[in-house]
DNA sequence: TGCGCTGTGTGTGTTGACGCACAGTCAGCG
DNA sequence: CGCTGACTGTGCGTCAACACACACAGCGCA
């Protein structure tokens, strides 16, 4: 099953690793499952080999809003290291793929003398949380074309290949803007022959030109996840 | 000096707490000062008793933009218990008071053998990671007026007081939008009755009022507080 | 082959907020 | 007492994004 590791298992030292690894079990991530609610107790935890979840925060009457977003280096479920079950937030799988899931109650046993795997977690949350607070910015200040050129490299890191699938409609509900909003952002981004889609396939074309075109919080985001983990 | 406690360190048992304030020195918190600055290691943490900070997140080129609120429900500097010196988010004195202030060194030493100072802090930290994710689908979503509204009771919550300074221009800036907004959207609940400024004195009037114009986030938040505090 | 669903592109009018500029108003201070 | 600076209110043109509506294209399926 998955041959590539998580990061945040990865560095673990051997014997905790195999610990950990010895109460994990593979499990494929199906596009548009939803892992967890915000506000009821986390049944599991989730440590992404391949794939990607969205973290999708929720008001009132209002749609959903992507404030974060999960892959390969990091996990779902980190808040359970602060000793709550609970999550403030949906977590959405948005490129399918595998995962070590982890059943709460044991996630904790092992969590509780594993020190690593506490300090790894604890620094994970740290950036989560500047994720967080980047975006609240992010989305306030930056036009939706560079916020889109933003997501797109943002998927492509996790995803690891440069084509994936999304459909306008989606991107819209991710941000938080219409999708006629995305169409005209996407096709400016396709003029310029940075993509190319086609029908809910989305193929990165040019990622230095993109990473031109995307807001700063890209590389903000990558600066404090590179200087923590 | 000090007569109100600050709730994180309320909550303390007897012998933990009067350690923990053997290391606190009382300090004032003058308007408009910056207690941290984001990417900076911080070198103390703030515990208000009265007064309110404003955490507010900056990126490139645009003004800052309030993403949480500390008052005497929490603290300035709770990602040391992440074992993070550093801080992403810029702490602004908001509304002037008292705290008990910790050398960074100090306040680790007393971290590590204080495990309900641990636990209460992982408890604010969460509350936090959940105003954060709020705010930002807030900013999002809701218009001035009621963000404006909500923005008045957090303060007025931290602040322990009807009334409290602050001008439209230094709203603006918070609430990420330009001056012009805030008069229309103050004037508009100064009409109605529910407040009442004049040159920076600000007062609320009607806070049953005030509750229905704000938006659901306000309570969202002391929802979230009040659950785990 | 034709139906229907999903995904994408366009058009029209509206609106909440923006940038900029300026006028009035109050408080403190020399 | 009048100056100065901080605070508040208003007007005007612009713009990104909104709501709503509709056209069209690809694809699967009967």
């Amino acid at each position: 099953m998955a041959t590539v590791e998580n990061h945040l298992i990865e560095v673990l030292p051997r014997k905790d690793k195999r610990r950990l690894l010895a109460l994990c079990e593979p499990v494929a991530l199906v596009l548009s499952e939803v892992l967890c609610e915000p506000g009821k107790p986390t049944s599991h935890v989730y440590f992404p080999t391949d794939g990607f979840i969205s973290l999708v925060a929720k008001i009132d009457g209002s749609p959903g809003l992507e404030v974060g977003m999960v892959g390969r280096e990091g996990m779902v479920g980190a808040q359970l290291v602060l000793g709550v079950v609970t999550t403030p937030l949906r977590a959405l799988v948005q490129g399918p793929g595998v995962a070590w899931r982890v059943g709460t109650r044991a996630f904790r046993g092992e969590l509780a003398h594993n020190p690593a795997l506490q300090r790894g977690m604890n620094r994970y949350l740290y950036v989560l949380m500047s994720q967080l607070a980047t975006s609240a910015a992010c989305l306030r200040f930056h036009l939706i074309g560079p916020r889109l050129a933003r997501w797109l490299l943002m998927s492509q890191d996790r995803a690891h290949s440069d084509s994936f699938h999304v459909t306008q409609e989606f991107l819209a509900y991710m941000l938080g803007v219409r999708r006629v909003g995305i169409t005209a952002a996407a096709s400016a981004l396709q003029r310029r022959g940075l993509i190319e889609y086609r029908r809910g396939e989305m193929t990165v074309l040019d990622r230095p030109g993109l990473e031109v075109a995307a807001c700063s919080c890209y590389g903000t985001d990558r600066k404090a996840y590179s200087e923590l983990l």
